[in-house]
DNA sequence: CTGTTAGCGCATTCAA
DNA sequence: TTGAATGCGCTAACAG
């Protein structure tokens, strides 16, 4: 750790300066640089590497972009990124990026379509190589400008590429695991509708009740934001209606936190009098009281596949869907085990 | 929407292509899409607002970046997205540098000194405007490379501009509020040490136990990671400790959220037996079972702080401090009102 | 008020 | 195996 020098060098070194104290030529530099795509001779190549060590050398990003059209960056853009679910995946593919060697570019939408435009926009002006989107509306289309995207719903238009979890399935699994428990009146805490997600998972619910012969009508129906304050609030309206169900499939962990604060304030035992199962499966259903049990959603999974479906030069099929599972825990009525 | 026009456009359209359509130069598209540096004649500007328009011309950011050596991008670091703090965090973070104009470049150290460093090179390589980091070692130097950066909590350096709260006093104030309690066996459940805001909570805890004449020794204390599993097996612990405490402070809500569990699991009641109070105050707290009593955060005004102090062209004082407040739910053995 | 032009740092073609 | 030279799209002198 000699760091006796004085450097009074004031702006990072670049390219050329390196080239200079190798003695070589610019493109030598960028030849060893990136290993290609030309060979370099042995001796050449440790005189740079040491040049490159000496001055502190770290390549530039934006005239790399600039040049190469893309700038080793992906994009991802979600509704509200202190929603635990969308933390997680917004930590996995992160991490997931990184180890890639790509930057990642946030936006949060703050749950408007507006901004959810103008951040992908943004996004895409920024020559990100990808964009990965929870995007809240099925119906969008022209907005990618030819960056590659992946859309982490159901879209309206099968022309664009997707990743999701099963939501039809995972609710539907969810619900008859309720139905399992005995359960008649089985509500559904949902979420804003239009919203991609949000709908199927209203599909599966509906179709697990009339599967089993169960109502499912609007009565037993309350929709929210995806946040535990509009969980709150939809279960206390529903909790308050003449006839309360005795059962509630929710459709995000957020919002079931709300619904567990709601029924304690409320007096309603859980699960006794009201068994929950929610949707995602977050540390949140892992820690609440009772423990939710809860369809969890692979978010490793789907952040890997959704970045490989962005970064691979193959091209893998447009739309992968990925499985949700139940883990049982105590909201749904089961005994935990140990 | 008459979206009948061929466009077999390949390529988004350039500043010369503007420039071409309008019959003007590219200084003068510049200047009207930059307002300035130089006025335009009314009629030139609505030409080239047209052609803009027309031609769907979005700025190139990444020229925009080389060119003037800066992104209108921030990055932030932080350990762990999913940890509900900073994804608040990041969330305001985010829409306000949106609103500022700025991208936002986020990176994840995963509580990995060695992986903190890395993304900040990235985030640096990629000619960020700004760096918001909460670092995992309060003793780090050199790695801000010219870029304006902002640390969320102490340094070992006074040279480093940082926003933070006032941990020491925001721990105090809720370890009084249990001394308040008549609680005597007041233990801590603090973060990692080394990590600059666990220590300074530490320092808050010990301060107030000295004052009210109370234990504070190793006895009481144990220390994870900031989430909801370190929280838990750490409480376990500490609840399995021959003398329990009678109270527990707690350096982070996800902590809180363990520690709440692991008391549910332990048959210890939370708060007769075991007074709680955490430090954070996000939606967790709010939401929990109790809920929280919390020393609150003001994410807003932190995020709105470390922006400007990034941002801003007049030199904003080195050393910002803000303060939290105690908000008071039922943890602690108060009746929440209402 | 508007046009010309020189780079920002890098990758790469073409020539040596 | 290496070097010289071009241009990615944009800003901002500088010169009309």
């Amino acid at each position: 750790m000699s760091d006796d020098s004085p450097q009074p060098r004031t702006r990072p070194a670049t390219r050329s300066d390196v080239a200079r104290a190798a003695g070589v030529s610019t493109a030598v530099v960028s030849y060893v640089v990136n290993n290609g795509p030309r060979p370099v001779a042995e001796a050449t190549r440790a005189r740079v590497l040491d040049a490159m060590k000496e001055l502190e050398y770290t390549p530039n990003a934006v005239a790399r972009a600039l040049r190469l059209r893309r700038a080793q960056a992906v994009g991802l853009v979600v509704p509200d990124v202190s929603n635990t679910y969308f933390g997680a995946l917004a930590r996995e593919l992160s991490n997931r990026a990184f180890e890639a060697g790509f930057a990642l570019l946030l936006g949060d939408s703050d749950n408007d379509i507006e901004r959810e435009r103008a951040q992908v926009d943004s996004l895409i002006s920024h020559q990100i190589d990808g964009l990965i989107i929870v995007s809240l509306d099925a119906g969008s289309d022209g907005e990618v400008g030819g960056t590659p995207t992946v859309y982490l719903d159901q879209r309206d238009q099968p022309s664009q590429r997707t990743v999701v979890v099963d939501n039809l399935r995972g609710a539907r699994i969810g619900v008859e695991h309720l139905v399992g428990h005995g359960r008649r009146r089985i509500a559904l805490l949902g979420g804003m509708e239009g919203s991609p997600g949000a709908d199927a998972r209203f599909r599966g619910w509906q179709a697990a009740l009339e599967d089993a012969g169960l109502p499912h009508g609007d009565g037993l129906v309350c929709r929210s934001e995806f946040n535990r304050h509009g969980g709150y609030e939809a279960a206390v309206a529903l909790l308050s209606r003449s006839e309360r169900p005795d059962a509630v499939f929710v459709s995000s962990d957020v919002q079931a936190l709300g619904l567990l604060a709601a029924a304690r304030r409320l007096g309603v035992s859980v699960p006794d009098e009201l068994a929950v199962v929610s949707f995602d499966g977050t540390d949140d259903a892992r820690y609440s009281d009772p423990p939710l049990t809860a369809v969890e959603q692979p978010i490793a999974e789907i952040a890997a596949t959704a970045l490989r479906a962005i970064l691979a030069p193959a091209e893998p099929p447009l739309h992968e869907t990925v499985q949700a599972r139940l883990v049982v825990r105590r909201s749904c009525g089961c005994v935990e085990p140990a």
